[in-house]
DNA sequence: GTACGTTTCCAAAACGTTTGGGAAGAAACA
DNA sequence: TGTTTCTTCCCAAACGTTTTGGAAACGTAC
């Protein structure tokens, strides 16, 4: 019933040795069926679970999955955090594997805590996120050949390494279509000017479904500004609104982007969906909220980085020689802020 | 230039034993300070930096704080986790420690993954939240004399043990007397029937303020029901607005409830602030943008999450004799959603 | 010249695990 | 009977660090 802390005890009261019960317990084929159960029996009913320190000296290996808290203005920590780390811990835990956090108290030390992670030991792998479109982690990473996977991915298309990314790039060519379908020509997207990758490949994935469509009727108009700063946002999204002949549909980037887009629409005394389709992207908690509720897209974030860890995993224990990638689609979450182009 | 990796391969190039560089690297006085000088620059030219877990295995400490991931309902992960998260991570990096996440794929098992991460000795102490009124966690730990800091407290208020918690019962006060001063008399309380301490706080609070006004004309009406129940929170609320004299001001136990009471009010054609005041508490994201944005207290999340790992480290190094205990304050982020009471 | 402190360093043990290289005994074969 | 081959087990080394208990070198005081 005590407790016992060691293989040493275990073998003592087994009156084998500590070999044994340890290959006995890593079911080796070398000791007999008996003894295997023995030792397994009396481990459990020990307690017994092997201390971690002394088998990563051993085996160099630490057990440990890192990944660097991204900083974030004080208002922007949404759900996506959650949703993405319980996603981690759900495909690490079932190899036996932990999720170590740090965190970096501003933006430019992210790379050096991603260093220190990874020079210290401390963990086999990591995971990245929100990769911008040329990323000093991952350039770090591969040159240091540590075991990593990212979510999202830089812009250039022959790095080779592991990622997995959501499908952004067709959402929102499937935004564009079923906006089209619903009669709408006129279309304005709000985007940010930051360089992140995701936003190329989604703006990409707009343009190349209207060049698809083929429609010369077809118009978009673009609303960029910078991230962080909303008063530059509202700005750019009233100019939007306000040209004489205004889109009757906008994609926004994502969510916030949105919302935003239907606060200044109705403030400029527009009726959500009847006169404006909004979508956004994301699926963030407040895109229900916001009315009349916004129409987005569904990333899949917690199942996505349950794949990522499933993926480091997959690095880590056998250093495939081609990098795994992998897309995910993201799902058409439908509400009220789209319909019909209004007819005028 | 190139990583020396171990004590011994330092030790070998500086012509001096492994001994001397560890004291030295560790500035204990009986190495010269000359050799310290000089083992500190070699350590420093060839990034050296101590092998986790061989420390570990002769320290008896990992160096890391564990923290079981809270299992939720899919609507439940809002920007708690990630405040959280990142606060704990803020006050274990400038010691050194590290923080592990663990996930408990359901409710029933969270017990059982906090056992297995302080049996393992993964970590060297546990952050525990969202606790219950009796909280088989909490006991698990004292028993087995782990250390440990809750957010939040058990109901039994002689358990020594160390938590650091918001003062939800002194903000519902500080409602119930803001409202009061508007010239509200008629209270409602929206609440949930769920076994969780800090509803008790709360509600005392409330109550104690309303019994230190001593006003006999002040009237409370409660509406309970279950947390995960949407249908009968909606009927629990209707019903509560539908009495023929309803309240002018309502009070809900966190933001969520708040912004339902909102959204059915509206419905029943009362508007918000004019007609009927609300409070919320946690000031979520969604607090802000569910319209007209709802009067609500910060709970400090990020703040708590810094000073726990604060504690925590203080326990483990320490292991003080008297429990460490801290009340935080949660703050007044008054929006629209609050005003006079209305005269009729 | 002896005794005694100080300062500075080091050899070796210890932490708990995994693993390579046998060894003892039984079984199979000649 | 002698030799080989399995089966089952164990010894001892190794992982990289910290720490204990000296030891060597040197100076100082008697």
């Amino acid at each position: 019933m005590a407790n016992a802390k060691t293989l040493k005890l275990l073998a003592q009261e087994l009156g084998v040795s500590i070999t044994t019960v340890s290959r006995g317990l890593a079911g080796h084929s070398d000791v007999a069926l008996k003894t295997r159960e023995r030792v397994a029996e009396a481990a459990r009913a020990h307690g017994y679970s092997p201390n971690r320190a002394a088998r990563a000296l051993v085996s160099g290996r630490s057990g440990f999955v890192g990944f660097v808290l991204p900083v974030r203005g004080p208002n922007l920590v949404d759900s996506f955090l959650g949703e993405f780390i319980t996603g981690l811990g759900e495909g690490l835990v079932s190899r036996g594997n932990d999720l170590i956090i740090a965190t970096a108290a501003e933006p430019s030390l992210e790379l050096s805590v991603l260093r220190h992670m990874v020079d210290s030991g401390r963990a086999d792998g990591m995971v990245v996120n929100r990769i911008a479109e040329t990323d000093p982690r991952v350039s770090f990473l591969m040159e240091r050949n540590f075991p990593f996977v990212t979510h999202g991915r830089v812009l250039d298309e022959t790095a080779r390494y592991n990622w997995l990314d959501t499908d952004g790039g067709h959402a929102f060519g499937e935004a564009f279509d079923m906006l089209y379908d619903l009669g709408h020509r006129h279309f304005g997207l709000v985007t940010i000017d930051e360089p992140m990758t995701f936003r190329h490949l989604r703006e990409d994935g707009l343009t190349e479904a209207i060049t698809r469509r083929g429609d010369p009727r077809v118009k978009l108009d673009v609303a960029t500004s910078p991230r962080f700063d909303r008063g530059a946002r509202v700005a750019a999204i009233n100019r939007l609104l306000q040209t004489p002949s205004r889109p009757t549909a906008i994609i926004a980037l994502f969510d916030e982007l949105a919302i935003t887009v239907m606060e200044e629409a109705v403030r400029a005394g527009l009726d959500i969906a009847r006169d404006l389709s909004v979508v956004g992207f994301d699926n963030t908690l407040s895109s229900g909220i916001a009315p009349p509720g916004l129409t987005t897209f569904d990333a899949q974030t917690r199942q996505a980085a349950r794949e990522i860890s499933e993926m480091l995993i997959q690095v880590i224990e056998k250093q495939p020689e081609e990098p795994l990638t992998r897309l995910i689609k993201p799902v058409l979450v439908p509400r009220a802020s789209h319909g019909p182009a209004p007819s005028q």
